[in-house]
DNA sequence: GTTGAAATTAGTACGAA
DNA sequence: TTCGTACTAATTTCAAC
């Protein structure tokens, strides 16, 4: 379990935008290592090897493939919020003034209480969800912070009071098990996307090159 | 969303409810531990030791603290969805009928596309993070698979277009570092809790005491 | 892609401060 | 409690197949 300290930390935050090319093709044992990771992040390569169904050597190449390509970001370890002493979790959706994104990403950036930050469609712009220590933290924190950035339109907020589920990983062999040798799903060009019954919340005005004004 | 069922869960998976007594009392040490892990899930106890500052043989004792205690609650590799072939992430707030949560719990377990799910305050009873292979499969998933749980009254789909940011996890320390020798900030008993500015969507109807039926 | 052996490192068990 | 050290067990690396 030696852990070279060194480098491993170029992934950006959260970058889903950017790097469109895949290095690397993943097959089914890639995506049975991942599935092995993703609930014991700290096992051996050689105990991974063993329950994958690999080689050792096959295991260590592997593994490193999958960190270096980026498939797998970071192992991190899951904190207990409450025993950490932060008690109370919010989501709140935040409406983002036009062409003020990249003001408020440097924002939320100066907010270590911020856990998740995703830019969505429908009636807001962005959800994100914070942990403090208590209701009154959320209150200030909205309104003395989230409403002092320009770049917040409007904000509103509500508590979560049970998080039911929270898996490590979704992975598509979960799914489909004969996954293994699937491309990565590209969306049928030019093709109209059902939305049928479903109710769909459209994004707000003007928010179509949204992604690159980031 | 009252809740008869004296169900009682008992170790459910995402559990914040339940649990209050505190049975570690956490120093600054053990949450300069938290976060170092929570960056590299993997690096080995005696490298911890050192970036933390104690000995290794305090460290292993620590460590195995805070695990046995749960303050942390397992450890995980985090994958590039993308790369794996899971590019479209949605978010679902669904309205759930009244007395019937159990049973949609027990939907949620049947569904490995879910990654994440909260139960919040507000307009919607609860909200579903889905990560499929294409806006298609969502559409599909939220006409066919969860508009026929009888305990789903009404959804809501909104997608992700970029997610910002995500933190492995949000510390008490990130904000205040001399935090060491306060304690989980308990709500003042009987207190007001200001809510002032704050648009504060209320919860629906009847779900006062949600927390402790679940 | 696999096996097996050497070198290194991790995990454990002690006594001492 | 924490530290330092020694001991044992395990892992990683590297070789050859």
């Amino acid at each position: 379990m030696i852990m070279t300290e060194t480098s491993r930390n170029s992934a950006h935050e959260g970058g889903q935008a950017g790097r469109i090319g895949i290095g690397l093709e993943l097959d089914a044992t890639h995506l049975k290592i991942l599935e092995v990771l993703r609930e014991n992040g700290r096992i051996s390569v050689a105990a991974l090897a063993e329950r994958v169904g690999i080689s050792r050597a096959n295991a260590y190449t592997r593994f490193e493939a999958l960190r270096a390509d980026g498939a797998i970001k970071r192992f991190t370890a899951e904190i207990d919020h409450v025993r950490a002493g932060l008690g109370i979790t919010a989501l709140i959706f935040v409406t983002v003034r036009q062409q003020m994104w990249r003001q408020f990403r440097a924002q939320l950036a100066q907010m270590p209480e911020v856990e998740y930050c995703a830019i969505t469609t429908g009636q807001h712009d962005a959800m994100i969800q914070v942990r403090m220590t208590d209701v009154a933290a959320v209150h200030t924190m909205v309104t003395e912070r989230l409403a002092n950035i320009p770049a917040v339109k409007a904000t509103e907020t509500v508590f979560i009071l049970d998080e039911v589920l929270k898996r490590p990983y979704v992975l598509p062999s979960d799914r489909n098990p004969a996954w293994s040798t699937r491309r990565p799903a590209p969306d049928p060009a030019g093709g109209e996307v059902p939305l049928g019954k479903m109710r769909f919340v459209g994004a707000a005005e003007g928010r179509a090159q949204l992604q690159r004004d980031l």
